[in-house]
RNA sequence: GGCCCGUUCGUCUAGCGGUCCAGGACGCCGCCCUUUCACGGCGGAAACACGGGUUCGAUUCCCGUACGGGUCACCA
């Protein structure tokens, strides 16, 4: 076994991937290029009832739009560790549970789940705190501790389900240390045999999770901290099975922004903003769910964002880039306590990365946005529109729907502007300016300007006396960029034609 | 309820015994810039859950309490 780093991703393909998955994938991912190894993706689906169609290809999907790509497995390359879906891996794990069966590890049960349910009710009704299929109840259980070999061998000739359940030993500290938190210690008297392996002949998630990452020469368990209580089952099963076990790191939680619990993907648009990467359309269920990657983020403001919850550099800086951020990333600054997720902080991370996006990229954005709206623009001035709009723009969409002005002409005036700024003077001074105007033989930002100026001196007005009618007759708004640079954008004709109209309809 | 984990401004967090009447960021408020809005600049309000220890000295270490979270399936 090498000494290179090596950590895993493994989802189960049950549905879409939240954004707390998503954080999951990055920190492994993180960790595993800050220390040169590798990441792997494996799909966890031994739960075949619980299969997603879709699910699968989803994850890949959203983990390549935050620029995540697996070195190995699903999505990935086979380097002779496959497959790579546990489903697909069904006959690699029964000898794994002979040899823990064979070495008294663990043990077969013939209790139906009907049985444990009733004695979960009964104990539950008895007030007991918690039944517990243990060292102490399993003598009183249907298993292969306590029948006789030859009904345990005649059981299974006739075909009866069972299942194999690890055989913990009584009263065993079990002890790890936990890359994030530290030591961690549990007694296996408040453990239980869980079940390893199924009657359906899979493995469960503890037993397979424990195979795969030891035959895949896993050497760092990076998950939620929602696996922290059966960790302890898999020291013991690394312990049955004699491997050398991972290192442990178990991330905290991202926590609902408003009421109590963990972000569960039923959070979905409840709260007014997505918890997914991406968009989410199972069409079985006709079920879907918004992403970011359509609410308009971009990827590397999504990325820097999630990052943060949970994590910090130890240093002020908060704008990185993945690189930046593999980097800087170490598991031992990874907070304990669990981040409720915060909107108004990812929007602010998008507006950043929006203007930073330089004039080429943004024209770019723009041009999508309006061509996905069927509008248009003079193609010259659309550098120049995305960088105007720039300013107020949080997400690419904003670039065209805080101007709608730009590709439209008004069909109605705001109200609060017309009735404080538009006055009984207006139109004859709109009809001047657009006199002044008609007589320019360049219709540039600067020549317009210096008309309006021209104009104010002469007549010996104040600009607030004539820019917000102004801006009002040929925006319909109260506030917005530059009026110069909205003029020539528009365009003479258009500029004279708005004025004229805005005379006609406000009187 | 049992077990496990956690607890610094509204939120994300810095702090690994003295440098902290606690720093940064988002948000919020104010001022400046600006014809307006936005951007930008400057400034402000805002937190160590509580109680015991340990120590010359605790936000930092230990214990307890409270609160929060996770988990208790033939689900992952």
């Amino acid at each position: 076994m090498s000494s290179k780093v090596r950590v895993r991703f493994a989802p189960s393909p049950t549905g879409p991937l939240h954004i707390g998955g998503v954080r999951t994938a990055l920190y492994n991912y993180l960790f595993a290029k800050k220390h040169g190894g590798d990441f792997l993706l494996r799909i966890e689906d031994t739960d075949q009832t619980r299969f997603v169609p879709g699910a699968e290809k989803y994850i890949i999907e959203a983990l390549a739009w935050c620029g995540i790509s697996p070195d190995e497995g699903i999505g990935g390359e086979d380097r002779g560790n496959g497959p790579y879906r546990q489903s697909e891996r069904k006959p690699m794990y029964r000898q794994y549970v002979d040899q823990l069966l064979d070495n008294d590890k663990a043990y077969i049960a013939f209790d139906s789940a009907e049985e444990l349910d009733t004695m979960r009710q009964l104990a539950k009704d008895a007030g007991a705190a918690n039944w517990q299929y243990n060292y102490i109840t399993r003598g009183n259980m249907k298993n292969s501790l306590t029948l006789p070999k030859e009904e345990v061998e005649a059981k299974i000739a006739a075909g009866e389900p069972y299942v194999v359940r690890i055989k913990l030993p009584r009263d065993h500290e079990v002890r790890f240390e936990d890359t994030i938190r530290g030591w961690v210690s549990v007694n296996t008297n408040n453990m239980d045999d869980k079940v390893l392996f199924k009657s359906d002949g899979m493995p469960t998630y503890h037993l397979a999770n424990i195979v795969d990452d030891h035959l895949m020469d896993i050497t760092h368990v990076i998950r939620g901290e929602e696996w922290l209580p059966s960790a302890p089952l898999h020291v013991m099963l690394y312990e049955a099975f004699g491997w050398e076990r991972p290192v442990f790191a178990h991330l905290p939680l991202l926590l609902k922004p408003d009421g109590p619990g963990k972000l569960s993907k039923r959070d979905g648009d409840r709260l007014g903003f997505p918890v997914f990467p991406i968009d989410w359309n199972n069409e079985e269920t006709g079920e879907t769910a918004s992403g970011y990657r359509e609410f308009g983020f971009y990827p590397d403001a999504f990325i820097n964002m999630l990052a943060l919850l949970g994590w910090n550099p130890g240093t002020e800086q908060e704008i990185f880039d993945l690189q930046g951020l593999v980097d800087a990333f170490d598991l031992s600054k990874v907070s304990k306590s669990g981040a409720k997720f915060d909107f108004e902080k990812g929007k602010w991370f998008n507006q950043l990365y929006l203007r930073s996006q330089g004039e080429a990229a943004l024209a770019k954005d723009l041009k999508a946005q309006l061509d996905a709206r069927g509008l248009s623009c003079n193609e010259q001035y659309l550098g120049t529109i995305a960088m105007m709009m720039s300013e107020r723009a949080t997400f690419p969409q904003d670039l065209v729907t805080e101007g709608m002005f730009l590709f439209e002409r008004p069909t109605e005036y705001d109200e609060k502007t017309a009735s404080k700024k538009w006055t009984a003077e207006s139109p004859a001074m709109i009809q001047d300016l657009s006199e002044r105007f008609a007589a320019l033989a360049d219709f540039t930002e600067a020549n317009i300007e210096t008309a309006f100026k021209d104009y104010l001196a002469e007549k010996e007005l104040g600009f607030g006396k004539v820019g917000p009618s102004f801006r009002l007759a040929v925006t319909g708004k109260g506030m917005g960029p530059s009026m110069f640079t909205i003029c020539e954008v528009l365009g003479k004709e258009e500029v004279l034609a708005r004025m004229s109209a805005a005379i006609e309809t406000l009187g």
